[in-house]
DNA sequence: TTATGACCAAAAATATATTTACGGTCATAT
DNA sequence: ATATGACCGTAAATATATTTTTGGTCATAA
């Protein structure tokens, strides 16, 4: 049966104030109690919403990954040049580095990760969250939206790596130093572009298309695992 | 006055010792006496060359360095193309990935340098090494082997984020799933030409005297950081 | 002179005991 | 039916004592 409203609603406002806390201080200094008073409720309906502290972390992640891949759409839409290698590749970097979140997923933040890592029956820890995956360069190039000379494999690796180093370079240097992350992002985006898209400029129309069947289809595997993680009662 | 051959000799081997056991073992891992019956003397005599642990540790790193430096110079002199910034980069590349030791130093690898990262006097603890700055970008760019428009912080960054994902990349992703370095070498340096080069396809000639110059002024640098550190007997 | 390795103080690692904090439950209240 | 928070066992943090290792020295040997 589907879910009442106002269940929904306590639940995302759990979600919120997880979010908030796990971000500032990480998931081991994070404890139920702390949740629970910021969410305004007690600890026990904590427990009548989520299994445990680790259920209700990845039920946060899901959220988050929704709602990242939600954002991420809904730019590139708007974008005359979203489909493009680089109008993407843009989007996707907003996305991820307006998600703190994702970011620590992406970037296997230990802080803020803590003992959820180290669990090694963590669904979500599986390290491809958040990245380029092959499959997605292999079908913009066949969308015309990608040159056609270049591996996909190499193309995907290095996105990933730079997306490593948008959310990881502070680590070891001053952020002092790091340009701001605006002009640093649209300086990646139009190396891309430079690079990557081919001399007419590229099927933008064909680029969204391609994105929007991705979408779908990750809508779809994330609606699967909430589905799945919400057997409990 | 200068140092005999034999006394040089020993301390390379010394050295050398050293090297070896760091990267294996990290600095917090490896003890004076194991350097000593690596490198086949007794551990007084390590004492002899060097003032400390740190001291040796430092004379270590800084003869990589020098060995870095000359090792990317003879790769640019002898790549045709090494004056270009794709060319360039290449080589910088090959030259870090061939440095365990300069690689750590890049990556701030707290396994390998340990302690010695924590030390606030390290003096080569500093963020910088081996990375590319803006101001060598600059002068490529006066040279004619970058684009005008492009910003040279900007690019600086980038050509930083894309080394550290070259060296860092392992700790977040499996390293199955990781391109062949030499694949992903040529990846990167194909992408900075085809991004980042004039259309004209730069000067080339003009790009290796800027590097000659940034060379010499390093090498100096380095070599009087050398004397700096042997002014104990 | 130059090199050695036993030696020392100090730090790091290990072991043990004790306290605190936390995830999760459930009798009770609303 | 839903929500609460006192309660419980355990795990993590802290404190303490004990052992081992290590960086560095120096009297002695070569």
């Amino acid at each position: 049966m589907p879910k009442p409203a106002d269940v929904e609603q306590r639940e995302a406002r759990i979600l919120d104030a997880a979010a908030t806390l796990f971000v500032h201080y990480g998931f081991d200094k994070t404890s139920v109690a702390d949740i629970a008073r910021e969410a305004g409720i007690s600890k026990g309906a904590i427990y009548l919403h989520f299994e445990s502290k680790e259920a209700l972390f990845e039920a946060l992640l899901l959220r988050e990954m929704q709602s990242y891949a939600a954002e991420w759409l809904a730019r590139v839409e708007a974008d005359p040049a979203g489909g493009t290698l680089g109008g993407m590749y843009r989007n996707v970097l907003h996305a991820l580095n307006a998600s703190p979140l994702m970011a620590a997923l992406f970037k296997q933040d230990r802080r803020l990760l803590g003992a959820y890592l180290r669990n090694p029956q963590a669904a979500l820890r599986s390290r491809t969250h958040g990245s380029m995956r092959h499959e997605l360069i292999d079908l913009l190039q066949q969308a015309g939206a990608v040159r056609q000379e270049l591996d996909p494999v190499i193309v995907a690796h290095i996105m990933n790596m730079l997306a490593y180093g948008l959310v990881a370079m502070d680590e070891i240097m001053d952020p002092a130093d790091i340009p701001p992350t605006e002009a640093l992002i649209e300086g990646i985006a139009d190396l891309m572009d430079r690079a990557l898209t081919p001399p007419d400029g590229g099927d933008s129309a064909a680029g969204k298309a391609v994105l929007q069947q991705i979408y779908s289809q990750a809508r779809q595997q994330l609606a699967d695992a909430v589905q799945k993680g919400q057997n409990h009662d």
